[in-house]
DNA sequence: AATGCCGATTTGGGATACCAGCGTTGTCCG
DNA sequence: CGGACAACGCTGGTATCCCAAATCGGCATT
């Protein structure tokens, strides 16, 4: 693999582990160094995570993309109508395989799994519904927004019982594709969106005084 | 601005104006010379446009990204759900002025107008719309599918009526917002959106020879 | 005549050199 | 002691250079 991929591959984790403070400067000779590259394939990852808006330009500079909290209702507002229309078409077109291969990857996500499994099956299976709408315009858009409420969704105090809230949702939601009810699944995955994002910013308005503390800008959280 | 933005704003004109034909294959060495600018700048515009899909890699090579008339249907099952959503968000938030703005857009194009201009708010409409909803996830999710229709509708055939028809119904739709009456405008939409991929279709299929006469490789149209 | 092999040429990927602009810092003068 | 200004250093922007690999053509062989 060329070598513009691999640091941006690797830049990206950074950025969605929070390796990298949201806000933080980056400067290509930092890079250069970090990376052991030269500079032209780091502005083409830089140019191309631009595109992704997870590095942003500050006047001349580079920045880590700060999260924006405020941005967290509009991502749901979003996803509503994506998500519903593509469970929708998913109980229209999705195989018995293709529903099994999403019961697997939740099957796999045990009680004891750690943290980081969590976060990542919370993310897929959005992106795995979508793709069982054979629609790979939602599919992207989807994926797109998954990956902008990635960041926002490490800084939740995740307790047993939400998490466990949250993983029969996706069990219902997929509960009802299975059983070929399009409108029952629309209706789930609504209130499962809806649900998230009030558990989210009441996580995080609890929590400001943490956020603040590990040096997050709290902007636009209401 | 810097160059590498000029250079950018430049070749994707010159790619949604078809001046650059769907799959042609594009040399840095080319572009250097076409726009008097060294490869990096010209690298970082092509990066760029890559994340726009307006642009693709083939192996190594750079080539103009092809269209694929057979994501004509995907693409209006992405749009109606995004923008019934669009509409209804805008009956309950855009203001007089922003509506009379969009009605402003529409009366400046008269039926003797260029055909550019026609195909041009035939597309910003559409944006304009979803911006009313004041959703910036919405605005940029159909602002990336006009954009990816964009090249096809060049290539359709326009008649007088069908087009006389296009703009009926997008006055129909900002009515019923103007009327606040979110469902007929929800149900104009979607109709207007079907309306359109039916009648992009069937000029497609009807001018299939044409279009291969215009080197125009004709992929996925059923 | 078809085919396959080899080399010249061209391509993109990466590294480096150079430049202009901005900030910062440090100094000098009031 | 403070403020203004100048010099320096760091930044990203651009140009150029080198390299490996892929491509294309011509030639030899079958």
């Amino acid at each position: 693999m060329s070598q513009m991929l691999q640091i941006h591959d690797q830049l990206r984790e950074m950025i969605l582990s929070l390796d990298l403070g949201p806000g933080e400067r980056l400067t290509e000779r930092w890079l250069e160094s970090r990376f052991e590259g030269s500079r032209t394939p780091i502005r083409a990852a830089l140019v191309r995570l631009e595109g992704e808006e997870l590095v942003r330009r500050d006047g001349r500079n580079w920045i880590v993309a700060p999260i924006d909290l405020g941005e967290l209702e509009a991502l749901a507002e979003f996803r509503i109508p994506l998500e519903t229309t593509a469970v929708r078409l998913a109980c229209a077109r999705a195989s018995e395989a293709d529903i099994a291969g999403v019961e697997e990857m939740l099957d796999a996500c045990q009680s004891g799994a750690p943290r980081e499994e969590w976060h990542r099956v919370g993310t897929d299976f959005h992106v795995e519904i979508a793709r069982l709408s054979g629609n790979p315009f939602i599919v992207k858009a989807i994926a797109g927004a998954m990956t902008r409420l990635s960041r926002a969704r490490w800084l939740e105090v995740w307790t047993e019982p939400s998490r466990e809230q949250a993983w029969r949702e996706h069990r219902r939601v997929l509960g009802f594709i299975k059983a070929n009810d399009p409108e029952a699944a629309a209706r789930e995955a609504a209130d499962h969106i809806k649900d998230t994002r009030d558990r989210l910013l009441r996580s995080l308005n609890e929590d400001r005084r943490g956020l603040r503390a590990r040096g997050f800008a709290v902007v636009g959280l209401r």
